[in-house]
DNA sequence: ATTGCTGTTGCAAACGTTTGCAGCTAGCTA
DNA sequence: TAGCTAGCTGCAAACGTTTGCAACAGCAAT
């Protein structure tokens, strides 16, 4: 588990300042359970500090993201956010259906990612890998209505 | 190969109706070589028909997209789109910095793709499958910087 | 504590994309 | 051929996101 005073280090590299929006943003995202779209993350944030704006919101996020602190899933076609977890890194499954996602072990991308530096010298960008499809539980409803 | 009168049936199911503006814009996918961007669609579209809008471009890419005419690509943060080959199906691996997008067999999705569903009960959508990474190209210039 | 430099903020305007709507038209029906 | 109706268009306004800019503030040096 990364600690909340490794994030601090890390965002305070190269001269990155550790302004109130910033650390208000990080511990939302940090006590929030799970990735929170960009209009939650603006409203909680509201609620303790009401001018901040949609902008530094973004700023800031991307910023996280650089940064490794937080990691970016795609749901639906909006971007949502989580903190990484160094420990347990693992990718997303995105149902196209009911926009949950489901975490995915590195461990079947392992083979694909070999395959394709070895055949047309490609490098997988594997932390920003979601995967969209259909699942299970939206297999089993639409099995029902047929 | 798929021939223009395939196409046309395609696209009259249902009741949906050929209408110039989209028999211009499916002229111009299966004209042009390779994906295309909607400001690009929309520029060559008024080429011919000055008044088209921008929303018709929009709205009749995603109709294609739905009815299997043309398949989307991302690239970058941007789609694009180009004339659905039936014959020669493949995925896309898009470069981040160079934005090329290559072909990509879908002989090293089988696997993958399996294992999916096997753990997993979750069936990726491989039809709107890219990986985005660095292409061999971008790799070698970055090795030259330093 | 004060200063100064540089990174950051909020605002407003711009971007690319989507949507509601009134008028238009493709294509069926007679 | 003319008329009907459901589907389509262009417009304009809205959405979510990004950007330029002037004012502000973190933080290192004094």
């Amino acid at each position: 588990m990364t600690t909340y005073k490794d994030v601090l280090q890390m965002v305070r590299r190269d001269g990155v300042r550790l302004t109130p929006q910033r650390l208000l943003l990080l511990s939302i995202v940090a006590n929030g359970n799970g990735h929170m779209g960009v209009d939650e993350l603006l409203g909680k944030a509201r609620e303790s500090y009401p001018f901040i704006d949609v902008s530094t919101v973004y700023r800031t996020l991307h910023l996280f993201k650089k940064l490794g602190v937080v990691t970016e899933v795609a749901i639906g076609d909006r971007l949502h956010y989580e903190l990484t977890d160094a420990n347990s890194r693992h990718h997303h499954m995105v149902c196209h259906l009911c926009d949950n996602a489901y975490d995915l072990s590195p461990r079947y991308l392992e083979e694909f990612s070999q395959a394709l530096i070895a055949q047309y010298g490609f490098s997988p960008d594997l932390d920003h890998f979601t995967v969209s499809g259909l699942c299970s539980s939206c297999a089993q409803l639409e099995d029902q209505e047929d």
